[in-house]
DNA sequence: TGCAATGTGTAGTATATAGTATACAGTACA
DNA sequence: TGTACTGTATACTATATACTACACATTGCA
């Protein structure tokens, strides 16, 4: 699904049972003009930026990383931890690329559990 | 070092022994306009597009990951495998992103030899 | 029934990105 | 000594990104 719709639905969601969750109010509260909310909700726009995507994950709970991945965007964050390290973390992101779920999950566990 | 810096020094060094490294003919090799390599190795303008950088490396034979992460970017490539699995692959780098480099190293060896 | 709140259409803007085109002065060397 | 190549200065340009401002018709409800 489309980033736009996706937080449509989202918000919508939200407004069956909290009335500020209005394009309007939203709209406020992450720091945008409403008319342009509308827009991107209805993929008339494209994506809003990170800090944008960040307030609206905050308004809907969800993880940032997928919205931002929705919106074709990586987290800076993790570009900045790649590119202090870009050999290292580019070998390591293309090991890892078609391992199944299970297995990097394994890993990522014997990491913060293990002797490293 | 600075993106143009690091690519003026390469490329001047490889002049040194082949006269085809001049400013004008690598510029050329890549697909830009001299005029345009020259300001960005005097970090006039900042770096080019993945793709020039791209065609940089191989002039200069550099490792593309260290060349652009010089340039501030991230491979088009590791940003995919990233928004394919954004959960697993944000919480994956984050949980390495202070590891020194033989754990993480140790890491990718275990996964490319591992019956994963 | 009128005031407030709603979603959206239209038009415009500032800044960044990613360069091109042309001209010019200096150097190399045949 | 002239021509061919060098690096660079100056002036533009096209497209994308990331929005704002304002007006409008519709709906809710006190």
């Amino acid at each position: 699904m489309s980033f736009g719709s996706h937080v449509r639905l989202s918000r919508e969601a939200r407004l069956k049972s909290d009335r500020s969750y209005s394009v309007r109010q939203v709209a406020a509260r992450i720091g945008v003009e409403p008319s342009y909310l509308s827009k991107v909700e209805r993929d008339e726009q494209p994506p809003p930026s990170e800090q944008k995507i960040r307030r609206l994950a905050e308004e809907l709970d969800e993880d940032v990383d997928v919205l931002l991945a929705m919106a074709g965007k990586v987290s800076e964050d993790l570009r900045h931890t790649i590119i202090k390290r870009p050999q290292l973390f580019a070998e390591m992101i293309r090991e890892l690329q078609d391992m199944p779920d299970h297995a990097v999950l394994r890993l990522v566990r014997e990491v913060r559990d293990g002797d490293w």
